[in-house]
DNA sequence: TTGAAAGCGCTAACAG
DNA sequence: CTGTTAGCGCTTTCAA
């Protein structure tokens, strides 16, 4: 039996069949010089008959790019990173661009891996969505000159640019909004603050709970310690609270899947919301408008986000070494009301 | 202001600094080779000094590989695609490559640029999660001899390997469960039935319902004609059903988003979950468990189909041009029992 | 165990 | 407008 094991067209079979110079078919199919009409109809017909298909990665190879960015994020079940993966996928085809997603799951050695990938030149640069915790992986991307943009990612002491949000601020339109409603007994619900913007949320609840003197307890103040699903977590956390002899008014959480978690607790414990608990989330992922009563949260704009991180990681990957001009943006998060929240009466 | 462009190294420039030869270099980082202690070391240490990282561009150009496998799904914040994609991303990870995530949002022009970039060989074989309506398109990933992988993609004609759920089995279950608890009046709501899919599920809902002589309205087969977001269109359904004179007792939907709309609708007009409707989803999400009441619905393992798409994949790009032993396999969806459905009174 | 040498398929000067 | 030519950085025989 005779295997009928195709020989890969190449662009010089092209050529020899059209009768033209291979950078004759080059520049046709690039269009990097003008090719006259007559030679033009004779490459278009060697290619179909040969049916060739360009080699992107010969390609690539002499161009010495390869038209691919990463984007590193923990999770993509998790709508926060999917919106904002949407978001760089997006702006990535505008810009001819294609992405490798990688996602580590929160597990150290996949970390590794993905430095590895990028500073042997897999990817043109890369979008790190994603608070790598060793400062020796920075160093190395850093090191090996790979065109870095960081999004949702915190303190880091170099100059790659970055989009962020202002989590102070955001905090604080939260506990504004529910002392305007009257609340004045408010919890506030975290998963492990892994990243620093949950660190930042955390401290910041407790800066504006102190210094609007709202009523506070400690056993109000939840933090889960294990990394696991965030709706369970959420879920574990409001069933803790509900147990509590003196219920808050109101709970904000560290974000809206922890939100959704502590809202079932408080739904099948047979608290209404927000008749009886109003609560509030943080991200304002699409969730928050599926579930019932809808999500009052703070939003995070993360296609826009991840759109924006593309843009500066192409002027990186342009080579602006401006080290002046930092693309460094923090952005202002906004209050979206939904029905989760009521005015105490 | 001289810029200081560092010039990339090469794995020759390694080379004479450890003063052996390229060759060397090579099969000391490939292992395709023993290469003597002294001999590594010296090239170990011409690597550290001059800070460098092979060139995998190149070494795919040589290898006529890029380790890469394309992903091409709709739309990742759909959360049934994010959790196919994890199956496929952790399933790849493990078998040595990555993944080049192409989303569509429906759109007819990506999926020709899709086409375009694989038959390019900008991947070693890719995963198709999404029903191209361009029969052309298909030809062309043929012709030009892609490996290809279907999961959740039905109907295509030739001998790639497909993983797919049982849709009729599924609702069956669906069906035979709302009998068990007593109902017989039994509504159907369906996004727009772009992928067979949902022709079929929808088909299979009618045959049911037919065979076993339920309660049937034609106001009660509510079937969305545009493209949008699918919990938008449960709830614009749901609400639509309610203003029926005469409502049935339980609701199927052709997905869990759509009953995530659609119990929004319900839940929003006062009627109660589920001792007024019963509800019934289908895929089975993460949502499913978020939501309150928790959504009964029927199983697609979405993860595990993606794995296994990755695992069949491997074989075609292996070269295992078998024709006999065809990987198709048909999994049957399973019922998961939540809170959204209760027996008739 | 190491080295020399021949390309992989394509792009990009440059010359004509 | 078209052709010649010189590599890109690496892998892979083959010989030493």
């Amino acid at each position: 039996m005779v295997e009928e094991k195709m020989k890969n067209v190449t662009m010089r079979e092209v050529a020899r069949e059209a009768g033209v110079a291979q950078s004759t078919v080059s520049h046709f199919l690039n269009g990097t010089a003008p090719v006259a009409l007559e030679t033009r109809n004779k490459i278009i017909r060697a290619i179909q008959k040969l049916n060739y298909y360009p080699n992107v990665t010969a390609r690539n190879f002499k161009r010495r790019k390869t038209s691919l960015i990463g984007l590193f994020v923990p999770d993509v079940t998790n709508p926060f990173y999917a919106e904002l993966a949407k978001g760089v996928i997006d702006a990535a085809k505008e810009n001819s661009y294609n992405v490798l997603l990688y996602a580590t799951d929160y597990q150290r050695k996949l970390e590794k891996d993905f430095v590895e990938l990028v500073v042997s030149k897999q990817v043109d640069g890369v979008v790190v969505g994603y608070n790598l915790i060793e400062e020796r992986l920075l160093d190395k991307l850093d090191k090996a000159q790979v065109p870095v943009a960081l999004v949702d990612v915190y303190g880091v002491n170099n100059s790659w640019p970055s989009v962020v949000v202002n989590n102070e601020e955001g905090i604080r339109q939260g506990i504004s909004y529910l002392l305007e409603l009257g609340h004045r007994k408010i919890a506030y619900l975290s998963e492990p603050p892994y990243a620093l913007a949950l660190v930042e949320r955390q401290r910041s609840f407790l800066r504006w709970v102190r210094d609007w003197k709202l009523d506070f307890r400690e056993n109000w103040i939840l933090v889960e310690k294990k990394q696991r699903n965030r709706v369970e977590i959420g879920f574990f956390l409001g069933t803790k609270l509900i147990k509590e002899h003196s219920l808050p008014t109101a709970v904000m959480c560290s974000s809206d899947l922890v939100a959704i978690g502590a809202m079932k607790a408080f739904l099948s414990s047979g608290l209404r919301i927000p008749e009886d608990i109003s609560l509030i989330g943080f991200d304002d992922i699409l969730l928050c408008s599926y579930v019932h009563p809808s999500l009052t949260s703070i939003k995070q704009p993360k296609y826009e986000m991840g759109r924006t991180a593309v843009k500066f990681l192409k002027k990186v990957i342009a080579g602006n070494n401006s080290e002046e001009n930092e693309d460094k943006v923090v952005i202002n998060p906004s209050l979206v009301k939904r029905l989760s929240c009521q005015a105490i009466n």
